[in-house]
DNA sequence: GGGCCCGCAGGG
DNA sequence: CCCTGCGGGCCC
């Protein structure tokens, strides 16, 4: 019965067969069978219920069960790593030959050894219990042993702590220690992390110490999509050559003012209720802008120099910041020559100086303010920016900051951030936020000048007592007015962008949320990790590459791989090129196993909870449906919109051209995806 | 992939 | 009102 639940609201994952705890009751059906409808595991003793067997026995003499069985291929969550599957075997025996002990005591010890050191006694929800055991057997990093921290995926499906593979890397090593398979030179030199495990590994540890089910876990990371967004940027008349590059801002959706310091709150955001939570991503600084998390769109510092600075963005606009995660050296602005209507420039000509925006940063360290930080994927060197969009980190602490020369030969402003967030940062598997900790020994301040370190008691920080970071102080009183803006005027928009992709994650079920896999848009099955650590079902990647349709409509960055290059294959969430990734890619085991453990969970949770599968089964197909209905539309009234626009005002600049054509590549783009979409039902 | 260019947002 | 700015689209 609990196997046609699963297998009804689960179409994407294979489901792992449950043995009767030790108890003798069937982890699957929860009833216990009577001798006529058990069958015993020849290798490992352990008792199954006939009825709930998904494929029935051939013999009931010398059968195996699927632990004991598994094809290599579906060797996951409950099977026992290869190393220890032996000694497993040697102990069962070694049961088995006990004399003392009566059958079923030996049952009993068998059922202890496989699952776990289960004790039967306090074990309300065996299976959860069990399942939520088997997770972590498989997540263990290969070289450390212990459970993965900031995990990186190998294109063969292997995952490393970051430290362990930057170590192996280190040694000149450049094959997995696995299983010896090449590890691209990119990955070696620049892994990312693959936080969607990181995440599944939190939601893992909490599902088992507050054995909770998923859609009860308090802390959400989530990408936050346009679709969520009531309103977008738009150009004016004045602006539109350059589309989004010159676009104004959309509505800000967060009632914070300019100069609010510290966490966006949920009674900051009136309409969700939510807040920004850590790992909240946007497609790129205007929509970041949009929720709060940092406002100036081009600078990398919001701040007033009398004040104090509340966000930055890693952006990758100086080379000396150096990025280690929880804590990193940032760079002041200026020094550059902006000659010529430029807002970059890649150059230092001049020192930097502690004045407007850097002084801005030296008094929220003096005052120890809570920053914001955004990463972008535009920060090339760091193992922590995203691959896409721009994430939002928590807030850090300005602990020192020096002036000392850069690597360009002139004096820069240098500031050492320290994390001190409640929330667990996107890369780590810990559960819990930042704890005080000791400063990095900083190199580079030795000769630095002008150095300047907090005198007094910070405002934010650490509180023992209730064991999380507040305000210690009162935060400085806003000299702004409220940021409630709405310069969206009906008589002079342009959509910039069509948002043909419409990606909708109203389902509510956590964890196609968290490991919805963005081309099918379900819970991810079989996942493959690309180098540039992003996850896909392995049928959803194969096939999408199987086409040719797909890839080049998917090409929408730039539009000039379209033309001179065919084949080309992009990953369909970052664009990075994977073609040699796609000849030989490998499932992370270990992620499926999380993701397929955390799904019965949930499953579990809905049965307990009343609802009934058929049901969400339902909502799922509804909603999906709408998904696929929406793309086209939205993106065909665009392209009308535009059409209007150019028959209307003859296009005398050759961009508007560009506009018109880009408009059209993002329809045929809509209509591959839902046609992707609806093809990939069964991606498993 | 690099260079060019632009409007906008916001500090001072 | 002037200056600055770790964007972003597009051309080459």
């Amino acid at each position: 019965m609990a196997q046609q639940q699963l297998n009804g609201t689960t179409t994407t994952t294979t489901v792992t067969e449950f043995p009767c705890n030790a108890e003798g009751v069937c982890m699957a059906c929860q009833k216990t069978p009577d001798e006529t409808d058990s069958l015993f595991c020849k290798t490992c003793g352990s008792r199954w219920h006939v009825p709930c067997l998904p494929v029935p026995p051939k013999s009931a003499v010398d059968w195996e069960c699927s632990d004991c069985a598994v094809p290599v291929e579906n060797a996951v969550v409950s099977a026992p790593a290869p190393s220890v599957a032996g000694d497993l075997v040697s102990a069962i025996r070694a049961i088995e030959n006990d004399a003392s002990l009566t059958d079923e005591e030996k049952a009993k010890k068998r059922q202890e050894l496989v699952g776990g050191s289960v004790k039967p006694a306090e074990e309300e929800k065996p299976s959860r219990r069990s399942a939520v055991m088997d997770i972590f057997s498989g997540l263990n990093c290969s070289t450390c042993m212990l459970l993965l921290e900031r995990p990186v995926t190998t294109p063969c499906g292997h995952n490393f702590c970051l430290k362990c593979f930057q170590k192996w890397v280190g040694q000149g090593k450049r094959s997995c220690s696995n299983c010896r398979a090449a590890i691209p030179a990119k990955m070696a030199s620049n892994p990312r992390i693959n936080a969607q495990l990181a995440m599944a590994i939190r939601m893992a540890k909490l599902a088992k110490s507050e054995n909770v089910g998923t859609s009860s876990v308090p802390k959400v990371y989530q990408v936050v999509h346009n679709d969520e967004r009531p309103d977008q940027c738009y150009t004016t008349e004045r602006a539109k050559k350059t589309g989004k590059a010159n676009a104004c801002s959309g509505k800000i959706f967060v009632t914070i003012q300019r100069d609010y310091f510290g966490p966006i709150l949920a009674e900051h955001d009136p309409n969700r209720n939510r807040g920004v939570l850590v790992g909240d991503t946007w497609e790129d600084r205007m929509e970041c802008r949009q929720w709060g998390a940092h406002l100036p769109h081009v600078a990398g510092i919001a701040g007033q120099s009398n004040h104090g600075a509340q966000s930055v963005a890693l952006s990758g606009g100086y080379i000396d910041d150096e990025d280690h995660g929880e804590w990193f050296l940032y760079t002041g602005s200026g020094g550059r020559d902006l000659s010529g209507n430029k807002r970059t420039n890649k150059n230092q000509s001049f020192d930097q100086q502690f004045e407007n925006m850097n002084e801005a940063l030296r008094l929220s360290c003096k005052k120890g303010y809570p920053v914001r930080v955004v990463r972008s994927h535009k920060e090339k060197r760091s193992n922590y920016a995203p691959e896409a969009g721009v994430r939002y980190d928590g807030v850090y602490r300005i602990e020192k900051c020096w002036r000392k020369v850069g690597k360009q030969g002139h004096k820069m402003c240098r500031y050492l951030f320290v994390r001190c967030d409640n929330e667990p940062a996107p890369w780590t598997s810990d559960l819990t936020g930042d704890r005080p900790r000791k400063l990095p020994t900083i190199k580079e301040l030795k000769g630095a000048v002008d150095v300047t370190e907090r005198k007094g008691d910070p405002s934010w920080d650490f509180d023992e007592e209730k064991g999380c970071w507040l305000w210690k102080k009162p935060p400085p009183l806003s000299k702004k007015p409220m940021n409630i803006v709405d310069p969206f005027d009906p008589t002079k928009i342009k959509v910039v962008k069509p948002k043909a992709k419409k990606v909708s994650f109203k389902i509510k079920d956590r964890l196609l949320k968290e490991f919805g896999c963005n081309i099918c848009r379900k819970v991810l099955s079989s996942p493959l990790t690309t180098p540039c650590a992003h996850n896909f079902c392995k049928g959803c990647l194969e096939g999408a590459f199987s086409g040719q349709s797909y890839i080049r409509n998917r090409n929408t960055k730039s539009g000039r791989a379209l033309r001179t290059q065919k084949n080309i294959m992009k990953c369909p969430t970052c664009s990075t090129d994977i073609a040699d990734y796609l000849q030989n890619p490998q499932v992370n085991r270990e992620m499926m196993g999380v993701i397929e453990s955390l799904q019965r969970q949930a499953e579990e949770m809905a049965e307990s909870s009343g609802e009934s599968s058929a049901k969400s089964d339902e909502d799922l197909k509804a909603e999906e449906e709408s998904d696929v209905s929406k793309p086209s539309d939205s993106g065909e009234e665009v392209l009308e919109t535009i059409k209007e626009n150019d028959e209307e005002e003859e296009p005398p600049q050759k961009k508007r051209k560009g506009a018109g054509g880009k408009a059209v590549a993002n329809v045929e783009e809509s209509i591959d995806v839902a046609e992707v979409a609806s093809n990939a039902v069964a991606c498993s």
